[in-house]
DNA sequence: CCAAGCTCA
C-alpha cells in the first residue's frame, strides 16, 4: 500500500477537499484510488461525523475492495468496513468506510433524500457512466447546495472527460493521480480492414512468430466472432512449423461461457506456452487476466440500444470510445511494457472516435428513472430539465412520461400517483411493479412474483447457445410446461412452479437445461420482492407458491389480466388473416412474435388477437420477446386512455410555451365527448369505433 | 422460423 502513487498525493487531496465540496479525480488503473481515497479521509476524520460511501458499478468490485480496506486496516470485514450489494448487506453499527453499489445508494436516498448518514460520498469508476452513476451525479449536484457544512463530494473519471465533470460541478478542481502501469507501445493499421476477423488473425500470428513470450488479449464483439476466431487461430497455430516458435493455448472468453470455462483465463499457461485469450468487453473492465502483454483491438463493441420514437430495442456493433480504446491498451501494460494493436488507423483514433461512450441514460428506457425521480419530490423540478451531464434528449423523456401515464403511475399532469409511489419501491422495471400491484387485486399475486422474477433473470435462465446447443431450444427440448398455449409468462410461472415442488432441487435444472445460477437468483429475487410486497401491505399478503395444485385456468386468466393492465404500454393486435402484429403504441410498429416464443395458434391457425409483449427487440426484423395473449375487453379502456393523452400536459403543464407537435394536436381530448354520448348498452360497436378512431389517428 | 455485449436494484 506505500508504494502506491496516490500515497504521495495524500496531502494535497486532503487540502482540496477541505476547501471544496466536490473534488474530481482522475486515478488511472493502478493508482490505488478505489481502496485509498477512503482510508485517507479516513483518517483525517471524515469518519467522525458521518459514513464515507464509495459507490461501484460492479458487485465483485464492491466486495472485493471492500476486503482489502478491511485487511489493510486489520479489521473484520463487516464491522468498520462493509460492503452492501443487493440481497446482501454486510454493513453493521460500527462501519464507517463503506462500498455500496450505485443502484443501492439510490434505493437508500429513496427513504432518506439527504442522505445524512454519509459525511463524503465517492463515486467511483464515473467514466463508465452507468444509468445509476449519471442520476447520481445529478443528486449529488442538488445535494451539496443542501449539505454545503458537512457532505464533501469526490468523484473519479477518466482523464478524458474530467474536465466536463468538473465544469458540471461549477469548475470544481480536479486532481490528477498517475497509475502504476508501464508503457503501452501503440500500434495503428494503415487501414480500415475489410474484415477484422481476418485482420486480427493475422495480427496475432505475427506476434506469435516474432515477438518475446508474452500473452495476446484480443477484443472481438460476440460469441460467434470469437468462436470462428478461436477456430481459425488453432489451425494456424498447428500448421505452424514444429519448434518455429512456442506452443500456444487458445482461449475464448465472454459473458456466456459457463463460470467453469471462464475461470480457466485465471490458471497460468504452462511453460514455454503463449496464450490467446479472444474475449468480448468482459476483458475491458469486468474481468482482469494476468500476464497479458499484447492486445489487439478491433476497435468495435456490441451496444443495447434504445429507440424512444419506436419503442424498439436493438443490439449493434458500434465504433468503440477514445476511453474504451485506451482502457483496452492499458490491458496490455499490467505486468511489463506491452503493445497494443489497434485495427484501424490512428486518424480513426484521433478524430472518428467519440470522447467516451454514449452514456447509458442516453440508450435505455427511461420510464424507471423518471419514475425514481417523481418519487423523490424534489422540490421544483421539472423532470424534462433535470439537471443530468449528459441529458437524454426530450422524445426520450417523453416516451417515459407517456409510458407511465398508461400504466397509472403519473396522472395526466404528470404528477406520481400513490399507485406510481408504490411501484418506485419495487427493484423492478415499471411495467412488472405495476403487474405486481393489479395482480395483487386479482388474487394472483403469487403467480405474478414468479412471473416478475423469471423475467428479472430470464437472459440467464437458459445455457449460452452456441451451434453445438443449438438443438436444445426452451420449446422442443425436454418435458418443460409449454404455458398451456398462453404465452411465454406462462410458461416461466409453470417452469418455477415445476423447480418449487422439486424442494429447488438442482439437478432437476441440470436436466432440464437451465442455467441454476439463474434459477437461484429467481429465488432470491422472488424473495426479495414478497418481502417489499408485504413491507407495504404491512404483511397481510398471500405470497406463498402453489403447493402441488394445479393451476387453473382461472388463475392464468386473472394473471393475463393483470399483465394486460401492467403491460398497457406494450400491446399488439393481430393483423387481419394473417399472424403479424401491430404495435398500439403512440407510434404502431409492424412487429412479429419472436419464433422462440411459445405462444400457441388456434385450430385455423391464428395467433390470438390481442398480446402483450416485454420487449421489442430488433434483430433479422422487430420481434416481441415473451408474449402473452390477453383479451379485447381488457384493451379497449388502454385505447381509450391512449387518445386522450396530452403529453404538453404530462411533461409538467407549461403547456403553450412547449413546442407541440402534431401529434400532441391530435390526442387532445376533444374526441371522448362523442364517446361519452354512444349508448352505453352497445358495447361491442362502442369498442369497434373506439378502436376505428385510434387506428384512424395513427394513419396521419 | 431466430441469435445474445456487459452490468445491476
Amino acid at each position: 500500500m506505500a508504494n502506491l502513487p496516490i500515497i504521495q498525493f495524500e496531502e494535497k487531496i486532503v487540502e482540496t477537499v477541505e476547501k471544496n465540496p466536490v473534488v474530481v479525480i482522475i486515478g488511472e488503473t493502478g493508482s490505488g484510488k478505489s481502496t485509498q481515497l477512503s482510508q485517507i479521509l479516513h483518517r483525517k476524520g471524515y469518519t467522525r461525523s458521518g459514513i464515507i460511501a464509495v459507490t461501484q458499478p460492479r458487485r465483485v468490485a464492491a466486495v472485493s475492495i471492500s476486503r482489502r480496506v478491511a485487511q489493510e486496516l486489520g479489521v473484520r470485514l463487516g464491522e468498520e468496513v462493509g460492503y452492501a450489494i443487493r440481497f446482501e448487506d454486510r454493513t453493521s453499527e460500527k462501519t464507517c468506510i463503506k462500498y455500496l453499489i450505485d443502484g443501492v445508494l439510490l434505493r437508500e436516498s429513496l427513504s432518506n433524500p439527504e442522505l445524512n448518514q454519509y459525511s463524503v460520498i465517492i463515486l467511483d469508476e464515473a467514466h463508465e457512466r452507468s444509468l445509476n452513476t449519471d442520476i447520481l451525479l445529478g443528486l449529488m449536484k442538488r445535494l451539496i447546495k443542501m449539505r454545503a457544512s458537512n457532505l464533501k463530494v469526490l468523484i473519479t473519471s477518466a482523464t478524458l472527460d474530467g474536465e466536463k465533470v468538473s465544469r458540471f460541478f461549477s469548475n470544481c478542481p480536479i486532481l490528477n493521480v498517475p497509475g502504476k502501469l508501464f508503457p503501452v507501445e501503440i500500434f495503428y493499421n494503415m487501414e480500415r480492414p475489410k474484415s477484422y476477423l481476418e485482420s486480427s488473425l493475422k495480427t496475432a500470428i505475427d506476434i506469435h512468430v516474432r515477438e518475446p513470450e508474452g500473452d495476446v488479449l484480443i477484443f472481438m464483439t460476440g460469441q460467434d466472432d470469437i468462436e470462428k476466431l478461436v477456430k481459425k487461430l488453432e489451425e494456424r497455430v498447428q500448421s505452424l512449423e514444429e519448434g518455429s516458435c512456442m506452443d500456444a493455448v487458445i482461449l475464448p472468453l465472454h459473458g456466456s461461457l459457463p463460470p467453469e470455462l471462464q475461470v480457466r483465463v485465471f490458471s497460468p499457461p504452462p511453460p514455454n506456452c503463449r496464450r490467446f485469450i479472444v474475449a468480448t468487453n468482459i476483458a475491458e473492465t469486468s474481468l482482469t487476466v494476468d500476464g497479458v502483454v499484447y492486445v489487439i483491438d478491433s476497435g468495435y463493441v456490441k451496444q443495447r440500444q434504445y429507440n424512444p420514437s419506436t419503442g424498439m430495442y436493438s443490439l449493434d456493433v458500434v465504433q468503440i470510445s477514445r476511453v474504451q480504446a485506451d482502457q483496452r491498451a492499458g490491458r496490455a501494460g499490467r505486468t511489463l511494457p506491452g503493445k497494443c494493436y489497434r485495427l484501424y488507423p490512428s486518424m480513426v483514433y484521433h478524430e472518428e472516435l467519440l470522447d467516451a461512450t454514449v452514456p447509458e441514460i442516453q440508450r435505455s428506457s427511461l420510464a424507471g428513472t423518471v419514475l425514481y425521480l417523481k418519487s423523490l419530490d424534489l422540490p421544483d423540478m421539472d423532470i424534462l430539465k433535470f439537471d443530468f451531464l449528459d441529458p437524454p434528449s426530450s422524445e426520450s423523456l417523453e416516451d417515459a412520461l407517456k409510458q407511465l401515464y398508461l400504466i397509472d403511475a403519473i396522472d395526466e399532469n404528470g404528477s406520481i400517483s400513490s399507485i406510481g409511489r408504490t411501484m418506485a419501491e419495487l427493484p423492478l422495471e415499471p411495467s412488472l411493479s405495476r403487474t405486481l400491484m393489479e395482480a395483487n387485486e386479482y388474487g394472483c399475486l403469487s403467480q405474478a412474483l414468479t412471473v416478475a422474477a423469471m423475467l428479472s433473470a430470464e437472459t440467464t435462465l437458459l445455457p449460452g447457445r452456441s451451434k453445438s446447443t443449438e438443438k436444445k431450444r426452451k420449446h422442443d427440448s425436454s418435458d418443460l410446461p409449454n404455458g398451456s398455449g398462453w404465452g411465454d409468462h406462462i410458461q416461466l410461472l409453470q417452469i418455477y412452479e415445476l423447480w418449487d415442488q422439486t424442494d429447488y432441487d438442482v439437478d432437476w435444472c441440470k436436466d432440464n437445461n437451465l442455467q441454476v445460477r439463474g434459477m437461484k437468483f429467481v429465488r432470491d429475487v422472488r424473495k426479495q420482492l414478497s418481502q417489499i410486497m408485504q413491507k407495504i401491505a404491512k404483511g397481510s399478503l398471500d405470497v406463498r407458491t402453489n403447493e402441488r395444485r394445479k393451476e387453473s385456468q382461472e388463475d392464468y386468466r386473472n394473471l393475463r389480466k393483470s399483465l394486460s393492465v401492467g403491460y398497457a404500454n406494450q400491446l399488439a393486435e393481430r393483423m387481419i388473416r394473417h399472424n403479424g402484429y401491430r404495435t398500439l403504441g403512440f407510434k404502431p410498429q409492424l412487429v412479429q412474435v419472436h419464433p422462440s416464443s411459445v405462444l400457441r395458434t388456434d385450430e385455423e391457425g391464428m395467433l390470438p388477437n390481442y398480446v402483450v409483449y416485454h420487449e421489442l427487440i430488433s434483430t433479422s426484423r422487430p420481434f416481441m420477446r415473451n408474449v402473452c395473449a390477453v383479451e379485447m375487453p381488457w384493451v379497449m379502456p388502454i385505447l381509450k386512455k391512449l387518445e386522450k393523452l396530452n403529453i404538453s400536459k404530462l411533461s409538467g403543464g407549461s403547456g403553450q410555451s412547449e413546442e407541440q407537435t402534431e401529434g400532441d394536436k391530435s390526442s387532445l381530448p376533444k374526441k371522448d365527448d362523442v364517446n361519452v354520448a354512444r349508448p352505453v348498452d352497445d358495447r361491442d360497436s362502442q369498442i369497434q369505433a373506439a378502436r376505428e378512431r385510434f387506428l384512424a389517428r395513427k394513419g396521419k
